[in-house]
DNA sequence: CCTTGTTTATGATTATGATCATATCAGACG
DNA sequence: CGTCTGATATGATCATAATCATAAACAAGG
């Protein structure tokens, strides 16, 4: 989102973080702004039975945990890395007056969350009103046109099956069948258990 | 959101609506920036058979339809006056200035988005990981802290049944049966079909 | 090449919310 | 006051995805 420099310039710090670690929690007060710059994050929530909603994957060069930033309430869920990864971080004060000082990176996060709102306002509408194909047919359009957790040379989709269950509210078997179908309606293709779509 | 003199010195225009009128309809694109006065409208999304999800039920002094104006995308959704109303609109180019010129309206927005993100996060986790008694129990929560779609004198949801069902990926007698769960559970009290919580 | 752990695959059974069918209630209005 | 309409209520049945159980495939590492 924004460029390394600017953020070093005033006075971000890196941070490495090794795989399966907690970068925050649910809940708790976020004082950072926080930017990958390589390896793997989820933004999760976790159900009751330890159940994982992955609200966002996030990839190098994105931004993740702002809410708090702007609206001072805690983190609205976890971040938890996948692989070993870095990540920039500026304090919250110094990342506002970032903000003032230049409108037009302002304007280039009120986009981001213009399009995020649009990603949890299509998602919503999916689980709400359509079936696991639909859902799943829906989430990987999205992959597609927005060039996220796909390979962009030869549209492999970057998840597991658990990891598409997880942003979809559906359990990995009833994933695996829907993908299933999908091939047999030709949506995809399935090769050695690789997506192509 | 934006005080009706500013736009109105900014060139923006009253609109009256009758009741059950479409203000906006998904897929087609934005031009202006809409505030409501008076009345009441819901934002929604339409399934396959007519099955209405509402993403948003606005009320006067709220915006809506915003996403295009910032991301430059067709509306994600379409807009429908439940009762007479009323509404201020200004053209985006205009709207746009304003943000430059008042970064305080700018800073307010992107606190508007923030929290709305923070919304949608929270039902979809709810939507993903949770069964219909503690969806709508939620739900209610959120509404009692922001005061929306609630009296704020006496606690009474000011939703019919359809309109929760509408709201959380449910049918009709799932939430009437819920409720009235969450009645025996003592979470909220029933008088004459008027939820109290 | 074999071993180990993760991911994908598939069948059988079950639980839950959707659907269908009807009935009752509350509020508005002449 | 009766009439009408939209909302709430409740029982019976059904369909679908969850759950449980187990197996096969694949990738990584020595």
């Amino acid at each position: 989102m924004i460029s390394i420099d600017t953020l070093l310039a005033w006075g971000a710090t890196y941070k490495k973080i090794g795989p399966h670690e907690t970068i925050f929690r649910e809940g708790t007060e976020g004082h950072f702004y926080h930017q990958l710059v390589s390896g793997s994050v989820r933004w999760i929530n976790i159900g009751d039975e330890g159940n994982e909603f992955i609200q966002q994957m996030i990839e190098p060069g994105e931004s993740f945990g702002e809410y708090p930033l702007f609206d001072g309430s805690v983190y609205a869920g976890s971040a938890m890395s996948n692989t070993e990864s870095v990540i920039i971080r500026l304090h919250k004060h110094t990342f506002r007056q970032l903000l003032k000082e230049y409108p037009e990176i302002h304007f280039a996060f009120t986009k981001l969350f213009s399009e995020r709102l649009r990603f949890k306002s299509l998602l919503l509408k999916e689980l709400s009103c359509f079936g696991p194909e639909h859902r799943i047919s829906t989430l990987f359009n999205y992959f597609k046109e927005s060039k996220k957790n796909i390979c962009y040379q030869c549209s492999q989709i970057r998840l597991t099956r658990q990891q598409i269950a997880n942003m979809t509210g559906l359990r990995v078997e009833t994933v695996i069948r829907s993908i299933k179908n999908l091939q047999h309606k030709g949506e995809l293709v399935i090769d050695r258990g690789k997506i192509y779509c």
